[in-house]
DNA sequence: AGCTTGTGCTTGAAAGGTAAACTATGACGC
DNA sequence: GCGTCATAGTTTACCTTTCAAGCACAAGCT
């Protein structure tokens, strides 16, 4: 006996009757079947890229030390300050703090002093980080490749960053910009 | 200076050429902004649909908790084996024995010998379980939509829904079944 | 029956993540 | 310049996940 199935046949789950309480707005069989769908693939996807890049003893990276330093390398001096890359990563500011500490012990990057404000740290990208970077980036690009795009197609996954980038608020960090270029909707 | 960007100009992302090395194939810029902001909108969807579990004093359920119940409860009998069940949840066995430890300890489940096969384990839901489970569904289903559906629309998550179901192989879990049903590609 | 191998799940320690308190700096009012 | 408040990061304690054994039953062999 399912709890989230929604009794009304094919429907555009319109808000509900118009009594007081503030009744949950199922979701459709489709819509659910989507979400499932969706949820499940996406965990799968980011268990198998995660693992692409733990498995291969030349880094021990996770999937997100690597976002780490990819948004280090596309910086300015290769230079992010501390709640920005939060921000980008989706890390809180204490994981943050506990990632970057275990990469600098590392000798990946370094943190700094902001020249003009006292209060905040900026993460810098060394040579060694870069250089493991360089490294990772074609295994990580691979498998990005054979578990994504050669599923769904370029076409596919440009479908997916549209989408997807319409959950994106407004003033988020990053990313917005490369979105799209010329997908026809 | 980018490490994972590709020069070639708005290309097909072809294999490489007839050198001996598998040199890396690239992701276009156009892919690579789709990959960039899909990763960060999934991960800021999963964060913020998790937190309105979570944040409610009432339940006190991770997603991942939270998935576990929806797959018992709509399992025959609501009981699943426990490897059947990490499989649908894509968990590793170990990770799941002790969430499922913690719900147990919660009278939310319990865990029973499987007949026929002593090795194996079923997690049942418990009444108080399923009680849990169907207040807490509404406050679920009312993120998705705040968080993904009101974005993306009913057409978007169809969307999301059949191209990611094409990452998932044949002989995946449970899910595949409910993934489309006539949505015109 | 008695080994050996395989499978299903659990355990326990170490690594990683979360949440709340804490430190240090800056900003503002007076 | 001094008190208050806000902001940026870090620290600490606790909880969760991972990883590498380990235990229990099943299955096959001889």
């Amino acid at each position: 006996m399912p709890v989230t199935e929604d009794t009304r046949s094919g429907g555009t789950s319109a808000a509900d009757d118009a009594n007081g309480t503030p009744e949950a707005p199922w979701l459709s069989a489709e819509e659910q079947g989507a979400w499932r769908t969706f949820l499940y693939g996406v965990n799968l996807l980011m268990e198998n890229i995660s693992a692409a890049l733990e498995q291969d003893p030349r880094f021990d990276l996770s999937l997100d030390e690597y976002e780490i330093l990819v948004r280090l390398s596309e910086a300015p001096g290769g230079r992010i300050r501390m709640s920005s890359l939060a921000d980008q990563v989706v890390h809180s500011r204490s994981r943050l703090t506990h990632t970057v500490a275990r990469l600098e012990k590392r000798g990946i990057l370094e943190r700094v002093r902001c020249t003009g404000d006292g209060r905040g740290r900026e993460a810098v990208l060394t040579d060694e980080g870069m250089a493991l970077l360089r490294e990772a980036a074609p295994v990580h690009v691979a498998s990005v490749r054979s578990h994504l795009v050669d599923a769904v197609g370029t076409q596919g996954l440009l479908e997916l960053g549209q989408i997807m980038g319409r959950t994106i608020p407004e003033d988020a960090p990053v990313t917005r910009g490369t979105v799209t270029s010329d997908v026809k909707d």
